[in-house]
DNA sequence: TACTCTGTTGGTAATCATTATCAGGCCGGT
DNA sequence: ACCGGCCTGATAATGATTACCAACAGAGTA
């Protein structure tokens, strides 16, 4: 039998391309798009295609390696993150990107509690905080 | 010069169409999206148009009579809302759509708090929670 | 009521991110 | 080196949303 074939899923392979992927990512700083992943890639002159950078960075997603949150415009956004899986939330500057990672014990308390307060079971969460950082809202006071 | 024209936006003039969305989003009870109020509205029979369905759901959020959400792929839900703009969260049935409406006061002085501790100014928050309601889990005990 | 001035409508084409395909290439174990 | 199977990536397909724009219909006005 190969590798792990019992009950988990089928050991990744590593390959080039994935190291691509998640060096690419880990060297920005705020959440960015599998579209531009893949273009600074390309930029860089590295031969990958869209399809694989899409596939590799829903699989550090997956892994819990990424965190993952949605545009207003329904675009995907990926960010390599340092927590390893444990439950967090983001504060992101809507302007740089910059990332606070955030874990607001009172407010997974809050949501739990307020879900069986409903009787609602199962319930997960999304909590994002979009604001401009101290940086960024020096350099343009206003819009 | 013909009706407000002063500061205010150009009066909405008031169509068969207009009212036709904001009755069939009223009809409902949990998030929807565009295609299916279109398709609702076909299937009653009723003249409109796709193109006329996204504007107004547009319409209606803009003018705070409506809420959204996105989708975990990219798709937006629209809901009318009682709360007449108030600032608000929700608590969704990923099922059947019931949707419970929030007013989280610690959850929002937690936020902003949060966001003037990391220098972070012009914050907003998205804050959903998604579960089974009651009627739904019992229904349906596991997947 | 007839007229005109605009905002509105809606079929269709265009965008755009994401996913599905699938033949060919590469990894890992033997 | 050999093989079987996962991985890759160019391309087509999907699906939601938007852009276009000529025809249409509110709402004052005469
Ligand atoms: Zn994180
Ligand atoms: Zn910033
Ligand atoms: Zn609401
Ligand atoms: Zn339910």
């Amino acid at each position: 039998m190969t590798g792990t074939v019992g009950g988990r899923r089928r050991r990744q392979r590593s390959t080039r391309q994935g190291g691509l992927v998640r060096d690419q990512l880990a060297a920005g700083e705020g959440f960015r798009s599998a579209q531009t992943v893949f273009a600074e890639l390309r930029a860089k002159g590295e031969e990958v295609g869209l399809s694989t950078v899409y596939r590799h960075l829903q699989v550090l997603a997956d892994e819990g390696q990424a965190d993952t949150l949605q545009t207003g415009d329904g675009e995907a956004l990926y960010r390599l993150c340092g927590t390893d899986g444990k439950h967090h939330h983001h504060l992101v500057c809507r302007n740089c990107g910059r990332t606070v990672e955030i874990e607001g014990r009172g407010v997974e308390r809050w949501a739990s509690q307020l879900a069986e307060e409903h009787g609602f079971s199962d319930v997960n969460h999304t909590i994002e905080l979009l604001g401009l950082c101290s940086d960024c809202s020096q350099t343009r006071p206003r819009d």
